[in-house]
DNA sequence: TTGTTTTTATGATTTAAATCATAGTCTTAT
DNA sequence: ATAAGACTATGATTTAAATCATAAAAACAA
């Protein structure tokens, strides 16, 4: 797809008008990534700032415990790496191809500079940050204290909100995203599944049942 | 204080010039609130945003469980609030005084067209969304999974970094934050006074021996 | 001063989830 | 076609932290 088509799909730069288009496409550049590789790694130097074309990635916070937690995917028009870029600082996360990834990648200064130039962009990416400093906060408070069941009905419906009810997860992923061991993941889940709702394959997770997986994750344990 | 000089030792309007200040403190409001007071609710509408002249609040997030988070704490010079206005969407936590504040409030709209009229304000505040998020991530990561013994000297030392080595909270309040529970902050607590990383007085904590307290955020359990 | 509340402290018991262990099933590679 | 590896499944055991219970010390109020 061309570069313009992909940046006008993209949330953040919707609204901006051909001359904006153009001036932005001036100071993208296009990179590819497999499966399984690095974009980037937590604590390297911020350079890049991303947005996604095609193909789906995830952010990973590795753990002296070796326990890695997955913080968040993301998909095609979103954006990543800003925190880095936007701070000066070193990368909080580190980024991995799920799926064969075509992304549009700024340059810090240029970025900046053309932000300043374009204080629209500057608000809807305010307006951004704070959706996702939202997520964040709503996050900690999931993993702060809440029982396994709790926190995979939760885990599972933030994904079905960005993906729709079929998840493209192992229960190990699942697990590295709830903050528990996968063993926990399998039995909770297989609970579920009795229960009807959901329903999985290898690899995959079938949400049948929204409304009952809403109670697990917002109400007391027993319901 | 002068509103001015107030918004002036604000990080967000550092190096503003004086048109833009008095630009501002045009659109500012003060306001006074007592301790225990609560200045906005989790969920309520976003009218408005602060920037703190004086005092301290907690933003704390509710739990169906009754559990309450203490998500962070803010004072003199930081804002709070903003998600909310910038996102249009309802607080995502409630934010209750911790010592007398008085506040500079600005109205969401009004807010608003000072940012787009200056792009550095901004920026500026891309970069301070971008910290908090970055922080968040943090806790995040903190709060999976990781042991109550870790959990709580981070607990401690993000408050540290903020406040310095003398911790005006009670067992409690720390337990409200890392996500655990009064009992276990005071054992844990009494642990770290024995081996004297820590020292305290009732409703207070000093930190006696930073380096030690990071071994323990950072490293395994056993060093 | 005495009584009440809040904070700190510690012991005993329970429990949820991690850990350890084994095995079956499905997918992919050679 | 068979072997190798990844994913799912379940049982047994251990353990960290919650819960339940009691009490002393400090702060505060009447």
């Amino acid at each position: 797809m061309q570069t313009i088509q992909v940046l006008k799909s993209a949330p953040i730069f919707s609204g901006l008008n051909d001359d904006q288009l153009a001036s932005l496409a001036s100071i993208a550049l296009e990179r590819s990534f497999d499966v399984d590789e690095f974009i980037f790694w937590e604590d390297g130097a911020p350079e890049w700032f991303y947005v996604i074309a095609e193909g789906r990635i995830k952010a990973i916070k590795h753990s002296t415990s070796g326990k890695d937690l997955i913080v968040n995917f993301f998909g095609p028009g979103e954006m990543f790496g800003e925190v880095a870029v936007f701070e000066n600082k070193p990368y909080p996360a580190s980024s991995q191809v799920v799926e064969k990834v075509s992304l549009i990648g700024f340059k810090r200064d240029d970025f900046l500079a053309f932000l300043f130039e374009n204080p629209q962009v500057a608000l809807k990416l305010i307006n951004m940050l704070s959706g996702r400093l939202r997520v964040a906060q709503g996050r900690i408070r999931d993993l702060a204290g809440e029982r396994v069941q709790q926190r995979l009905a939760r885990t599972l419906l933030m994904l079905a909100s960005k993906l729709g009810s079929k998840l493209p997860f192992t229960r190990e992923e699942i697990a590295d995203m709830a903050g528990m061991t996968t063993e926990t993941v399998i039995r909770q889940m297989s609970n579920l599944k009795e229960r009807g709702i959901v329903s999985s394959t290898r690899g995959e997770i079938i949400i049948a049942d929204e409304q009952k997986l809403k109670l697990l994750g917002e109400g007391p344990p027993e319901v």
